[in-house]
DNA sequence: TGAGGTTACGCCTATCGTAATAATG
DNA sequence: CATTATTACGATAGGCGTAACCTCA
């Protein structure tokens, strides 16, 4: 798992489009659809139920993303702090 | 920043030596000095004072530990709870 | 001068983008 | 049949290991 699998997978699971996602990541499609795969492979649950329409989030999914969101917040808290620490 | 970086940041921190951190994390040892090096200049703090006898944290780098433990456990909790509610 | 950390350099895996393919309402 | 996701495939970048080098008590 990767902080970059992280991001992709919140994007994927805001927009519920990996189409869109993709764009807003500025990523061309394939290799966002592969690495949501290769998360979900490692993970050894699948989070998202692909539809015609774009891809619906699993309850796994659902949990996932809490615990994705933590994760991305507590990269951006540990920068922050380190930072402030040093401008000090 | 990646998650094996912040691997490997607590390793050297806790071994305060970047050739036994390398032999616990199997790697070889110039590998991982770099991608500590990289961690510092990406954070653009020094976490470590290099002495001839090892790496000393310095107190940003006393900081970032803390932070740094926090997001691997939060990691080793999403993966556990996505596990659990997939296991039902 | 010896212990430890860092550069140099080459290889190799992983990720990306483009193009083509599959699936489904 | 149009929209969306996926697979194929070639190119590129990032990470590792070996070997050589630097630094300091």
């Amino acid at each position: 798992m990767s902080l970059a699998q992280l991001e992709y997978f919140v994007a994927v699971a805001e927009e519920a489009h990996v189409g869109r996602a993709a764009q807003r990541l500025h990523i061309a499609q394939p290799p966002l659809s592969r690495q949501i795969r290769r998360l979900e492979d490692e993970l050894g649950a699948p989070l998202f139920e692909r539809t015609p329409r774009g891809m619906r989030l699993l309850p796994e999914g659902e949990v996932f993303l809490a615990h994705a969101r933590a994760i991305l917040r507590a990269v951006g808290d540990a920068q922050r702090a380190v930072r402030a620490r040093h401008g000090v």
